[in-house]
RNA sequence: GGAGAGGUGGCCGAGCGGCUGAAGGCGCUCGCCUGCUAAGCGAGUAACAGGCAAACCCUGUUCGAGGGUUCGAAUCCCUCCCUCUCCGCCA
């Protein structure tokens, strides 16, 4: 959510920079509706305190056996009238505040300027593309040799995108979540957390999920319980309506769920294998922080996600996505992209963002200043630390053999407690 | 799923139609006092919206949520949510 109070003092400067990500949004309606909206609470608070002296007169009034029934008459009227402007503010209200949770982020300044993923700026990369003097295998080759997933049947499950993970394909995602999460416990000193994943509506609004993006969830009707496509969810929730203590800041929480995605539209694009499931796992990384930090934790975030890419020693590149690229409720965001050898791809593993205070005003998330005790939101941050499926395929197409095998080198063996596949 | 009890400030807890944004206590902050500490004494201690992108101040709203009754609701009525206890079921 944007401020409305900002949005009203800089129009044209807002407008500039929601359009920066490609969303047409009405400013000067908006502002209608704000106007209307602070006009009738003016007019229903006048009311109000008219009516609040009326009915304490009426109050004394009666202990002293006074007659009271001409105020009485004259104070129901009033109550009428109140009435019929509360409804009408009801009306406008809804209006706006439907408008305004369909409003995105602008982005920061710092985000490059550009209209598609074209314009993503490379930041860095790290390591080099693996050279083999044989002919790789992909992922779903190796799985298919090697026994790690079984699409079929996870298909008949579920249904297409469900993967189902056998034998020493399961033992690897699970290590592999296992050691993500003790690498952020111990060297980040970040606090773990296990969160419950069918979400309430307002824990989807807070994060940005809804209302627009209700067509990528999966909804339990009966319990109007909503899954969560990310611990993002969950985990930001944890701090909904509540007024934090600036000392606690920053807080850091490492979370590790299955997340769930219905892709509704995405059909025919990288639905092979592993590369776009709907239910998949990921290990989360959230932080909520004061707005004087919050780029500097947005950097230590994104490195954080990077150290596992480092002693899994995959080759991989920071990229920094432009405006027009940028989430809806992102200001600036990082991917991390890894190289995949038997795909020839680049796959993103992680997303490094910085929502500032779009999520905190949803989710009505603050702290309190030490410097002069006032509240303020916080700036809350997420990254992947990381999704499983993509990391997976590199993995494995990485560290093959000539022999078909999964061959991987003692350091990487000893995080995931796993020398080789075969 | 069935029966009962309950949800009031940061926390505990009183109030059950008007003088209650809310007694009392705990905690916290500031001051006084005191060899030090503890104790004691005094004062202060919610959020949000608007007036008004500021301070003081003023007005309004908020006692789980939403509706209703009433001139007036924390208090009465209805619906829903949540917590606890017991029973049933169950990994």
């Amino acid at each position: 959510m944007i401020s409305l109070k900002q949005l009203r003092h800089n129009p044209e400067e807002y407008g500039d920079r929601i359009s920066l990500k490609g969303n047409d949004v009405n400013i000067s309606f908006v502002l209608t509706l704000d106007e209307k909206v602070r006009s009738l609470k003016h007019q229903i608070n006048e009311i109000r305190s008219e009516r609040n002296r009326a009915s304490e007169a009426i109050g004394l009034a009666k202990q002293n056996n006074e007659d009271a029934s001409e105020a009485i008459e004259k104070t129901r009227e009033l109550g009428h009238t109140l009435k019929s402007i509360e409804f009408d503010l009801d009306d406008v209200e809804l209006q706006l505040n439907e408008i305004l949770y369909t409003i995105p982020n602008p982005p920061h300044d710092s985000v490059p300027k550009g209209q598609n993923e074209a314009s993503n700026a490379v930041i860095r990369e790290w390591g080099e593309k693996p050279e083999f003097p044989f002919s790789v295998k992909n992922h779903t080759q190796l799985g298919e040799t090697l026994h790690l997933f079984d699409f079929q049947r996870g298909a008949k499950l579920s249904g297409s995108g469900f993967p189902l993970y056998t034998n020493k394909g399961a033992q690897l995602e699970r290590q592999l979540i296992n050691a993500m999460i003790m690498h952020h416990v111990s060297k980040f000193d970040f606090m773990e957390i296990f969160p419950p994943v069918l979400m309430k509506k307002e824990s989807m609004i807070t994060t940005g999920q809804l209302p627009k993006f209700e067509e990528d969830m999966y909804h339990t009707e009966v319990d109007n319980l909503y899954l969560a496509p990310t611990a993002e969810v969950p985990v930001t929730n944890i701090h909904r309506d509540e007024i934090l203590k600036e000392s606690d800041l920053p807080i850091k929480y490492v979370a590790y769920t299955p997340c769930f995605r219905r892709e509704a539209g995405s059909y025919g694009r990288e639905t092979r294998g592993l590369l776009r499931v709907h239910q998949f796992n990921k290990v989360e990384l959230v932080k909520f922080t004061t707005p004087e930090s919050s780029y500097d934790e947005l950097e230590s975030l994104t490195n954080q996600a990077e150290s596992i890419l480092q002693i899994l020693g995959l080759h991989y590149r920071v990229v920094a996505l432009c405006t027009g690229d940028l989430s809806f409720a992102a200001a600036k965001c990082y991917d991390l992209e890894i190289w995949a050898p038997g795909e020839e791809k680049w796959l993103e593993v992680s997303s490094c963002s910085n929502f500032e205070t779009f999520q905190a005003r949803r989710g009505n998330i603050r702290y309190r200043k030490d410097s002069d005790k006032k509240i303020d939101f916080v700036h809350t941050l997420n990254g992947s630390g990381l999704a499983t499926p993509r990391l997976v395929v590199a993995l494995i197409e990485t560290y093959q053999t000539s022999s078909g095998t999964i061959q991987f080198p003692t350091s990487v063996a000893d995080f995931l407690g796993i020398e080789e596949i075969k």
